[in-house]
DNA sequence: GAGTGGTCTAGACCACTGA
DNA sequence: CAGTGGTCTAGACCACTCC
């Protein structure tokens, strides 16, 4: 099977939120009732509403129901693990990349750290600034291990590597541990980024494990402070 | 019951990862094995299994097993919804709270905008900046609706106001939306804040709902951008 | 009381891993 | 092949909400 059943039930009640077909604040259909309507069991149909809370689209409420949230009042969600392209294709704006560096190297001490491994592991190092509006606003460095990654072309690094990783090498990306934080600009920062007489940069690290929770990227993506902007939505666990 | 049964395997199991019990690395017993040491069905135990996954504690892997990850990599999460003295009970560093402003005033534009109310509407109003090191970094400014917290002391917001709403007034917080960008100060971050120069702060907006997914509070945290530190642990949705 | 979501059970079949 | 986690089922009892 493709999917799980609980899967597809989540993405056609999602996209029926997403594009308006439910309402806000309406009713969902109870669950005895989703049941009949998907020919399922009730724990299946559980696991699609589950996803659905999760990801902010319904808020259950015992004894009464499931209720549609207001989508549009969370925006796009930046959470989670999406890649600049994704965001950019969301907000629709056009964008440009720009690619710097883009090669194989030892890992030097700092990189060393981060990924965790010796100095006499090949690792890709790739450069790329993301301009719109004319402006170079974000600069990403990229760094992953050569032994998951033997090839990688210009056009590839152009676009987006996670749909290269993904899609076409078959790397099942797990889980991230992201962490934000303001630093000083680098003299990358001030050779690559517009950065418009700003003194200050936003630091997005971002250590990034496969399927077997081994390390195999790591991520600096620095953003010029006045256009960086991150949204959540959490749910808080009782 | 107080506690569900997988609720209370989960944190059982987190413990014991939490305080190195069981080690990073190793193999957690197999599902059936837990269904036989806690006497419980299977589902059960992959509800608790499941937890653990999507806060970080484990990797489960189709075929293999479920592994313990090294929750020590990922420091201290600030993901989800924390207040800062949770936060700063962890660490452990000393810290004060200093309070401003504490009254009932009727909302002004910007807050009816943040919390989607008339002005007619009561809200308290709370400015409170955090002191650690000797320094005053964070400055927090709370609105919520009076209706739904009519007494108010300044012993409460000298502490945690999370906890008196949640443990004394029984309200349920369900969910929130934190919203994470970079501002100039206003004359209250000046006033209220050790700014050391920086012309900067990082603004974090959070809007809190309640369990029937009314929103009851805005809160805007304002750092220091050298004190501010943001982690995330984000599992991704294939 | 009827209807709702929350928990739990005992069983089943599947796809994947490793020996 | 046996063992693992992933999905799914049909039923049960509970706590809660609303009338």
């Amino acid at each position: 099977m493709r999917e799980s059943k609980y899967t597809q039930i989540y993405e056609e009640l999602a996209s029926k939120i997403q594009n308006g077909q439910m309402k806000p604040n309406t009713k969902l259909p109870s669950e005895s009732e989703l049941v009949e309507k998907y020919e399922t069991s009730r724990e299946t149909i559980r696991k699609a509403l589950n996803l659905l809370s999760q990801n902010g689209y319904i808020q259950k409420i015992k004894g009464k129901g499931s209720f549609v949230l207001d989508v549009r009042r969370f925006d796009f969600p930046i959470s989670g693990l999406v890649s600049f392209k994704e965001i950019a294709e969301k907000t629709g704006k056009p964008w440009r990349t720009i690619v710097y560096e883009f090669e194989v190297a030892k890992a030097d001490d700092a990189i060393q750290q981060h990924l965790g491994v010796k100095g006499t592991e090949d690792v890709w190092k790739v450069t790329r600034s993301r301009e719109m509006d004319g402006e170079r606003i974000i600069l990403d460095k990229d760094y992953f291990l050569k032994k998951y990654v033997p090839h990688l072309t210009k056009d590839i690094v152009q676009g987006s590597i996670y749909e290269y990783l993904e899609r076409d090498l078959g790397l099942k990306i797990s889980f991230a541990k992201k962490e934000i934080s303001v630093d000083e600009p680098t003299e990358d920062d001030r050779a690559f980024l517009d950065l418009n007489g700003y003194e200050y940069v936003v630091v997005v690290k971002n250590y990034v494990y496969l399927e077997d929770a081994s390390l195999f990227q790591y991520t600096e993506s620095r953003h010029r402070l006045d256009k960086f902007r991150f949204i959540e939505f959490a749910r808080r666990r009782h």
